[in-house]
DNA sequence: AAGATAATTTGCCTAGCGGTCAATTTTTTC
DNA sequence: GAAAAAATTGACCGCTAGGCAAATTATCTT
């Protein structure tokens, strides 16, 4: 009565096993020579790469250390290793959402962790709402006077100018002066965000 | 005769734990709860965040489920939440480095994956180099016109285009038209950027 | 093509640890 | 204070992670 695989195992095992296989290979390595730089049976590497035997973390913390990547790493969703996206002025396609006009500088989900897009926040608008969300944000003023609200602190900022804070802290954005104010706000997600959470 | 601990293991096992621990409290949920959830004994469980166990992946993988988190996270280093940091185009610091002109837009590492900055190209600069680092990379083109190399693909951008990349393929910056470009730059950095490769 | 050598996979086994149950201790509540 | 809820610990077992050595497959050499 092993309720364990809700999220299937043996798939994400098999990944494992691939990826781990591809950084071996990239860096021509044998199975005897980072057997012999681990510490690690040649059979028992072999079927790790197989998907066949379920690491332990100390194995893991191991083959990490000997390929100098984050532990981390060996579980983060394929990078997409698609080259370019250009978006173009011309082409801007521009979408509204909480009294904001949103235009996307990327188009979307090739890249897995930037969101770059460029806001227009009007006039008179006034925020009600806080956002919040994981991840990173960072915006910076091209035109318009910002006033930027993170949890109880008040920001005015001029065209030039930067924020950098946790998505995580409660935050709004809203206008002054009287003029729209233009930004570029470039939000940066985690893998596999925090959706609506507990029970 | 195990050579397994060159990363020292127990420390990251603590670690480990008091991550789980501290998402079960965010959720106020008890050991019981949890248990039932899982299907994993609350025996285990304070084990495990005792960083007195070793868990199994597919312990580590329910669990994740049961956070609605990934797993990744579960190893990667600490956000540090510090809540803001603004700065203003007044205080802009210049530097320079391979012909290009920097103004970092936020006070470094404080944040770990969001890297903007203001970048100027100047004009007639031949980008020489090619660049090629972890991580993804984004631009928008300020003023000027941008010539974008991704590899061997060639790319024009005017002032309001913007550009998203995989940092890995070689890329490189220059100016056409004879006038300085400025652009904005922002590099997301994985939390533990893979070093000079192997041996 | 066939040896020869390098590289990987598989059969087989077992020590050790992952994981559980039940009892004990600690913390909270009223 | 007692009583209930939550967390920890002792003692134990089964299973599998992981090693050894033989077998297989891929890569050279000539």
């Amino acid at each position: 009565m092993n309720s364990v695989n809700s999220t299937q195992l043996q798939p994400e095992l098999t990944k494992l096993g691939i990826r781990l296989r591809r950084l071996r290979h990239q860096r021509n390595w044998t199975l005897e020579a980072l057997a012999k730089q681990t510490g690690i049976s040649e059979a028992y590497l072999s079927r790790l790469e197989g998907g066949e035997r379920q690491p332990s973390l100390s194995i893991l913390f191991t083959l990490a250390g000997a390929y100098n990547v984050a532990i981390s790493s060996l579980f983060e969703p394929e990078q997409t290793a698609e080259s370019c996206v250009i978006v173009r002025a011309a082409n801007a396609v521009i979408q509204e959402g909480q009294g904001l006009l949103y235009t996307p500088l990327s188009s979307g989900n090739r890249f897995t962790s930037l969101h770059p897009m460029r806001v227009t926040v009007t006039a008179n608008r006034q925020g009600d709402h806080l956002y919040q969300h994981e991840g990173e944000e960072w915006l910076y003023v091209l035109t318009g006077q910002l006033q930027l609200t993170i949890e109880d602190e008040e920001y005015f900022l001029q065209p030039g100018d930067a924020a950098h804070f946790d998505g995580r802290t409660p935050h709004r954005l809203s206008s002054v002066g009287g003029s729209d104010v233009e930004i570029i706000l470039v939000a940066c997600a985690p893998p596999h965000p925090l959706r609506g959470s507990h029970s």
